[in-house]
DNA sequence: ACATTAAGTTCTATTTTAGAACTGTCAATA
DNA sequence: TATTGACAGTTCTAAAATAGAACTTAATGT
């Protein structure tokens, strides 16, 4: 596989992980939705190395994620701050944060709370049906080639054939 | 930013992150949920090399996301199945899947559609409170420090403050 | 004149990944 | 009996990415 054409792919899945599937951008991006916006910042709480934020930050910003926002003219300097795209890697983020939570917590117990301001509660995140509004988990979805999907492979094929017969 | 020790920050996006934070562990879970079980379909599948694929799924199984199930003797053979834990992970998944069908489809539209068994339409994942049931998005929520969180960072209050001022 | 802040860039050393070939077991076939 | 093929890895070298530190540029404050 060729990381540079990752995008091209046709699965979303594999388009997706093209902008976001490293470890320093899943971290980025957290600390954008902490509303960190500054290079330096950016550095400071994540210990990252100069050069691959940079370059991590280039991308973001080539992929439409984030966008630079000048804040002072002399010498010209940038915010990087969320755009509609990006702000829409919310449930990316928080479905991350809430297996974090289940799976990975410690004695010490969660890290942060959520807080949702339209009801005032603590909360989890529940991903549900957009049309029926149940809950989803992977049992009770069917997948369909879409009109952008590739001619069926032979070993999904194979897969889902021992699958039936085992 | 040491990566061995990224499952030990205060952090559940880091703890998740230090799991399934890397490019060929998303697609490879994407397989998984796709059906398939075993090493030379995943190699297959993916093009992936020999030597990571080994390496990653021993990862997702000492992190306790896939389990190594026998499933013929002679010689010994086992496939790779999800756990409980991996199951979880179908939310984020899903949010990457539905991020991308938003974001990076081309002309030729999705190249998968997805199926609610429960109510047989046709459907996107939503992402709600637990709580009240509305849509969740970043401005809607409120992040507190919770038990397991680590002394506050000089760098978010800085970036706080001068968000509350700018 | 000198130190500081901010946002990068450049450099070398180390680690990871790609790509291909090789190993070991067993079953089925010629 | 010898050969082929399926399967699940391991081993090897070359190429690419990352870590860590120093350097650059441009302006401000003392």
């Amino acid at each position: 596989m060729k990381w540079d054409t990752l995008e091209e792919e046709p699965c979303s899945v594999a388009r997706t992980v093209a902008v976001i599937g490293d470890r320093w951008t899943l971290l980025i991006l957290r600390e954008c939705f902490l509303r960190i916006r500054r290079f330096d910042d950016f550095q400071a709480s994540l210990g990252i190395t100069r050069h691959l934020l940079a370059d991590r930050l280039k991308k973001l910003v080539r992929f439409g994620v984030l966008r630079k926002i000048p804040y002072q003219d002399a010498p010209k300097r940038y915010e990087y701050i969320l755009t509609q795209k990006g702000l829409d890697l919310y449930p990316i983020i928080m479905s991350i944060v809430h297996w974090g939570n289940i799976h990975m917590v410690d004695a010490r117990g969660r890290p942060m709370l959520h807080q949702h301001k339209t009801c005032g509660k603590m909360f989890d995140p529940v991903m549900v049906c957009s049309e029926c509004g149940e809950p989803l988990s992977a049992k009770s979805v069917h997948v369909h080639p879409g009109p952008g999907a590739r001619k069926s492979s032979p070993v999904h094929a194979k897969a889902a054939e021992r699958a039936k017969a085992g």
